[in-house]
DNA sequence: TGTACATCAGTGAACGCGCGTTCACTGATGTAC
DNA sequence: TGTACATCAGTGAACGCGCGTTCACTGATGTAC
């Protein structure tokens, strides 16, 4: 394989794109190299750099593709349901599931990118406004901000202490609170941090 | 500088993992190398191997002692209040304060090092530990484990977007939702994502 | 208490490996005529 | 439409650098007598 015709070109730079979207969020933009990423689609290394500038400018793009996927596939799902509630009773289901919690690949960005960009200046602007979008969904304002920091730290500490007890606990107790949010109040509400 | 007495070495080996504990929190354990450790106590890095197995032995400690060093905090803070509740509210006010955000390496060891385990099962034993013993400090039970998963989210979409105006609007939602679920019933409760 | 020797914490340089990036090369594609 | 040539996506190897780890060495500490 040599040259190869600039449809194919276009449509392999995507497909780039879209693996290292999936692997960022998977293993980590530190422990995925341009290696990995041109491999797991079958091309080699060399020709990464005939389509993009650096590492850098590959992690900004599967950053702004993994946040506007998962902003698109939860328009879907509010044309599905019908209803915004119940489309976020739907995917508070499946964001604190076992699924969810085992394939970050797939899963909510917010996430899959938090550690790394945390320390990665570069792609906070693009990470913020993805957040925001995705915040926005849920509910306006600060309501949604607050509920999307609750999936995104329930989600965070499942995959941190997988394998322990505590990690399926995590799941349920974040997917109960966040549901008594949407509910309403719950009968226990104001119990937390009262009984000591 | 060639031996050193055996009080001495110990005292420079708690202050390896100090140094750690403290950079990891800060700029991630991958991007923290035995050199920088060594370096950041005067010591230089070809002594690490002397004192530890290995980097990953010194993550475990330097997780243990993060978390131990934090749990002692808020046991300190129930001594210095009186009142647990009293002490949940004032740990609120500094968890979702700009010093917070912008000084992880002495923060929170759950958000601290939430990124770079998740991908380490090794340590996720001692991660989990850590979790739920401060989930346990803020409440029994799940309602402890929701409270702590929106506190470490919060934090960590806090840093990750800060630079942005969004980063202290989520600071200020997650500390509003997180101060009204020990207060009770807020208002707007209910109103969560069902304006859409 | 003093002396002689073994121990070993810390030094500084080197080794290996992984990974981001570069580069000469290939040969089908795209284009000019 | 056909031909000749330039372009350039992809290849495979190499370069540099950082970092975890190893190792020969140093000389003060700790100990045996």
């Amino acid at each position: 394989m040599s040259r190869v015709s600039q449809a194919e070109a276009k449509a392999n730079r995507e497909r780039v794109v879209v693996a290292a979207s999936r692997l960022f969020r998977e293993n980590g933009v530190a422990k995925v190299g341009i290696a990995d990423v041109m491999q797991s689609i079958g091309l080699t290394q060399g020709g990464f750099y005939k389509q993009f500038a650096s590492k850098a400018a590959l992690v900004e793009e599967a950053t702004v593709k993994a946040f506007a996927d998962n902003l698109q596939d939860l328009v879907a799902l509010d044309e599905a349901t019908g209803e915004h509630k119940a489309a976020w009773k739907s995917l508070l289901e499946s964001y604190f599931s076992i699924e969810h919690r085992d394939d970050p690949g797939s899963g909510c960005p917010a996430a899959g990118f938090a550690g790394d960009i945390a320390r990665l200046p570069e792609h906070k602007e693009t990470y913020a406004k993805g957040v925001q979008e995705l915040a926005e969904w849920i509910a306006p304002g600060e309501a949604g901000l607050a509920a999307y920091a609750a999936l995104v730290g329930g989600i965070l500490l499942a995959r941190a202490t997988e394998g322990t007890p505590l990690s399926e606990q995590i799941l349920h107790a974040a997917r109960t609170a966040a549901t008594d949010a949407v509910e309403g109040c719950h009968p226990n509400a104001g119990k937390v941090a009262a009984e000591k």
